[in-house]
RNA sequence: GGGCCUGUAGCUCAAUCGGUCAGAGCACCCGGCUCAUAACCGGGCUGUUGCUGGUUCGAACCCAGCCGGGCCUACCA
C-alpha cells in the first residue's frame, strides 16, 4: 500500500544566508524524501522561512528598510541557495503569510478552549530609546556576583553565575546605549503541565524520537513540573498580533511550527488538496527533520499544540547532530565557516550531497567535514569507482545499442537487485552512511567484472564483437543499477546517465530488471575530480566573506561596518599618555598552550618574553581557539599586570584580545617582524 | 555541579538483540593491467577492540571503577 507522508525541515530563519551546517539538515531530509518518492509513495517535502520575532525587527531597523523588504529578499536568496544544491520542496512558503496568520489563530483558540492560557505581568528592562523590551542577549552591564564587567543579561561568563538582568549593575542597552528602565507587562502563558502525562507517553513511545533524545528529554524536562510557556511578546514587536490581546504579539516559536502547516495549506490551495487529508488523518505519516538544538520545541510545545488543535501527531522527529570542519566548529578565521553560495561558487553541490550521505547515520551526533577525507571520498568513490565503470565500458558500444536479451553475468546483476532491499532499508532508517558502503560495494564489484572480461583484449578479436557487447551490457546495467540507487542523493548524476542510456533512472524498481536492446549514447564525462585549488579558494574566500555576509550585516549590501559593537561596548572614559604608559604591553610568543581539565572557557598558555622570561597566563579563549593553533604564534600581553589567583592557577599577565567573548575572541598579533620582548608604544 | 553520548588498524567507520570474524574503504607498500577522469584489478601491512577488574562455558559488544574526547544543561528552553 501507498503511503502518505508529509515530510518538513527546520525552517531557515530569515535573519541570514545559508551555510554548510544548515545544508546537511536539508540534504538529510531532501534525500530521504526522494528516496521515498522514487518507491513510489505519496511524499511532500514542504518548508518555510521563519521570519518573524525581534532579532528581524531590530536588522531591519538597523538596515533601514521595511521587515518585509527584508524577508523578501532572504527568502529569495535562500531559496536560489536550496535550488542550486538540488533541494526540491513542494512547497516553500514563510510564516509572515496570511494562510499562517489564520492557523495561528485556529491553534490559539483551541488554546484558549482548552483552558490552557493564562496572563501573568513579567518585569524586563526596556529600552526607552529604541522601545523595545530587552532580551537578556541585547543586553550587558556589571556582574553582580563578581564585579566583572561587560557580562550579558543572564549570565557572567566569568564567575558562571546566573541572575536575574534586573540584577545587572550598569546595565547597557547594547541596541542603543542608552540605560535601561525596568518595565511590566503582560504576558500570555501556556501552561503545558497539564500535558505532562501525554508528554511522557508520546515521547517515550511509538518510535516517536531516537531514544536518547527521548532519553534526554525525560531527564530534563519531564522528570520535573513542566514551566509555563510565556507565548507572547507586547509591542513593538514583529510578528502576528494576538487578536483577543491586541497590543501583544505570538512569540515566534509559536508561529514557527504552524509554518509547516501553512505551508502545507499553500500547496494544497495550489494542487485543490485537502489540508485535512495531511494535518488531520490517521493515513498520513508526519516527518519532522530538525537539529539537536530545537528538540524541546518539537518534542514538548510542538505536540502539545497538535494535540490541543486535533491536529496529527508527528510519526517521527529526526534529530540530527551539527557540523564541524575538519574537526572543529565552523570558525570564520580559520576559513571554515562556509557559506553555501561561497560553496556554490568553486565547487559541485553533488561532492556535498554525497559526502554528507556518506556520513550521515541514524544517531543524533556531530558530522564532520574533513575536507582531505572529503576529496579522497568523492575522487574515490564516485569517479575512480562509480562513473568509472561507465566510463570504461560505454565508449565499446556508443552510438551502438545494448544487447537484446540480458547475458550471463554471473548473477551479479541479481544479487545487486536483491541488495537493493537493504540498501531501501537504509535510507528509510537514515542511515546514508550504509546504503553508501553497501552501494560502493556493488560498485566494486562491477569494476571487478569488466576487469575479468577484459574487453579491450576482446575488442582486437572482430569475431568476438558480440561478446564485447554483451560484456558492456552487462557493465552498463550494473551502473544502471548503482546509479538508481544513488539517486536520491546524487539526482543530476542521475539524469546525465539516463540520457546516456536513454532510459529511466528514477523509480527504484528500476534497479530490478535490466536494460536491453536499448541505444547507448555518445560518452560524455559525467563528473569531475575535485579539484584541490578550489577547496582551498573556498577557505580564502569564506576568511573575507564570513565577516561580510555570516554576521548579521548587508542583504547584498557592500560591506560596511555597523556600530553594534561601539554601541555594546561605549568609548571609556578620557584617559592621559601617562595612564596608557602604566599599562606595559608586550609582544610574546606563545610556547605552549593546553586545555584546563574541567574549565569551560579558559587554556592556559606559557608565553615567552624573550630571554627565558616565560610567564603563565589563562586566557579565555577555548571556545575560540584550538590550543595546538595558538602554539609558536605571536601574542600582544598586559606584561605588568598583577598576579590574579584563579581557580585553576595563577595567571601572570592577560592576553589581549577583542569580541564579545565565547567563540566571538579574536587575538592581537603584531604583523611579522616583531619580536617577543618588545614593547607596544 | 548535573545529564547524555563516545573511545575498534595512520584516517573514517562496520561488526544481525555477548558465541567464525577482529572487518571494509581511504592512505601506504608490492605486483598486474592499460578500456577508463594518474582511473581499474590482485596481494600485503599495522590493531593486547582506551585502562583495570567483574559476570559468563565464552565479551569489542553486559556491569563497576578509572583515564580520554564530545555535546547539552545550570531556574522564563
Amino acid at each position: 500500500m501507498t503511503r502518505r507522508i508529509l515530510v518538513t525541515s527546520a525552517l531557515p530563519y530569515a535573519n541570514g544566508h545559508l551555510h554548510i551546517g544548515h545544508l546537511v539538515e536539508y540534504l538529510q531530509t531532501d534525500i530521504w524524501v526522494r528516496f521515498q518518492k522514487m518507491r513510489g509513495e505519496r511524499c511532500i517535502y514542504v518548508c518555510a522561512d521563519d521570519t518573524h520575532g525581534t532579532s528581524i525587527m531590530i536588522r531591519a531597523r538597523q538596515e533601514g528598510r521595511s521587515e518585509q523588504e527584508l524577508i523578501d529578499d532572504m527568502s529569495r536568496a535562500h531559496q536560489q541557495d536550496f535550488a542550486e544544491f538540488g533541494i526540491e520542496f513542494d512547497n516553500f512558503g514563510s510564516t509572515n503569510s496570511e494562510s499562517n496568520r489564520k492557523l495561528c489563530g485556529e491553534v490559539w483558540s483551541a488554546l484558549r478552549q482548552a483552558g490552557l492560557v493564562e496572563e501573568r505581568s513579567v518585569t524586563q528592562l526596556f529600552d526607552a530609546k529604541e522601545g523595545v523590551f530587552l532580551a537578556d542577549r541585547f543586553v550587558v552591564g556589571t556582574c553582580p556576583k563578581c564585579e566583572s564587567k561587560e557580562q550579558y543579561g543572564d549570565h557572567c561568563e566569568k564567575c558562571l553565575s546566573t541572575y536575574s538582568p534586573m540584577d545587572l549593575k550598569d546595565p547597557v542597552s547594547t541596541l542603543s546605549g542608552t540605560k535601561p528602565e525596568v518595565r511590566s507587562a503582560p504576558h500570555l502563558f501556556v501552561k503545558i503541565e497539564s500535558l505532562h502525562s501525554f508528554l511522557d507517553e508520546w515521547t517515550s513511545t511509538g518510535d516517536h524520537l531516537q531514544p536518547e533524545m527521548a532519553n534526554y528529554l525525560k531527564g530534563h524536562f519531564l522528570s520535573d513540573e513542566l514551566r509555563d510557556w510565556d507565548i507572547s511578546r507586547p509591542a513593538p514587536y514583529f510578528g502576528f498580533e494576538i487578536p483577543d490581546a491586541p497590543g501583544n504579539y505570538w512569540y515566534v516559536w509559536f508561529d514557527a511550527p504552524i509554518g509547516y502547516v501553512a505551508s502545507t495549506q499553500d500547496w494544497c490551495d495550489a494542487q485543490g488538496e485537502k489540508l485535512d487529508d495531511w494535518w488531520r488523518s490517521e493515513d498520513t505519516e508526519i516527518f519532522h527533520f530538525i537539529g539537536k538544538d530545537i528538540l524541546y520545541f518539537h518534542a514538548l510545545f510542538w505536540p502539545s499544540m497538535l494535540k490541543t488543535a486535533g491536529f496529527s501527531l508527528p510519526r517521527r522527529v529526526q534529530v540530527h547532530g551539527f557540523l564541524t570542519v575538519d574537526g572543529e566548529k565552523m570558525s570564520k578565521s580559520r576559513g571554515t565557516f562556509i557559506m553555501a553560495r561561497t560553496y556554490l561558487d568553486h565547487l559541485d553541490p553533488a561532492y556535498l550531497r554525497y559526502y554528507y550521505a556518506s556520513r550521515l547515520g541514524p544517531k543524533v551526533v556531530d558530522i564532520d567535514l574533513d575536507l582531505e577525507d572529503f576529496q579522497n571520498k568523492i575522487n574515490s568513490d564516485l569517479v575512480g569507482k562509480v562513473v568509472n565503470i561507465a566510463s570504461r565500458s560505454a565508449k565499446f558500444v556508443q552510438r551502438g545499442h545494448l544487447s537484446e536479451t540480458y547475458p550471463d553475468d554471473g548473477g551479479l546483476f541479481q544479487a545487486g537487485a536483491e541488495a537493493g532491499n537493504e540498501i531501501a532499508k537504509a535510507y528509510d532508517d537514515c542511515d546514508y552512511a550504509k546504503a553508501m558502503r553497501l552501494v560502493m560495494g556493488l560498485a566494486d564489484r562491477a569494476n571487478g567484472y569488466v576487469d575479468e572480461k577484459k574487453p579491450w583484449t576482446l575488442k582486437k578479436d572482430p569475431e568476438k564483437a558480440g561478446e564485447v557487447r554483451d560484456m558492456c551490457s552487462v557493465a552498463l546495467n550494473l551502473y544502471r543499477q548503482i546509479v538508481v540507487y544513488l539517486t536520491p542523493v546524487l539526482p543530476e548524476l542521475s539524469n546525465d546517465s539516463a540520457n546516456l542510456l536513454g532510459a529511466s533512472f528514477d523509480a527504484w524498481q528500476d534497479a530490478g530488471t535490466p536494460l536491453v536492446g536499448t541505444a547507448v549514447n555518445e560518452f560524455k564525462h559525467l563528473m569531475k575530480r575535485v579539484d584541490p585549488k578550489k577547496v582551498q579558494a573556498i577557505l580564502e574566500n569564506s576568511k573575507t566573506a564570513a565577516e561580510d555576509v555570516a554576521d548579521h550585516q548587508a542583504v547584498g549590501k557592500p560591506t560596511e561596518d555597523d556600530g553594534g559593537p561601539l554601541e555594546a561596548e561605549p568609548l571609556a572614559a578620557e584617559c592621559t599618555i601617562d595612564d596608557f604608559t602604566k599599562v606595559d604591553l608586550r609582544v610574546a610568543r606563545v610556547v605552549s598552550a593546553e586545555h584546563v581539565p574541567k574549565a569551560n572557557k579558559l587554556l592556559q598558555l606559557r608565553v615567552s618574553l624573550g630571554g627565558g622570561v616565560e610567564r603563565t597566563v589563562f586566557a579565555g579563549i577555548k571556545k575560540a581557539y584550538e590550543p595546538e593553533a595558538l602554539v609558536g604564534r605571536l601574542v600582544v600581553v598586559v606584561a605588568n599586570l598583577r598576579a590574579r589567583e584563579m581557580k585553576f592557577g595563577t595567571s601572570e599577565g592577560m592576553v589581549t584580545a577583542a569580541g564579545p567573548g565565547g567563540a566571538e575572541v579574536f587575538l592581537l598579533s603584531p604583523d611579522s617582524g616583531a619580536k617577543p620582548g618588545q614593547r607596544v608604544h
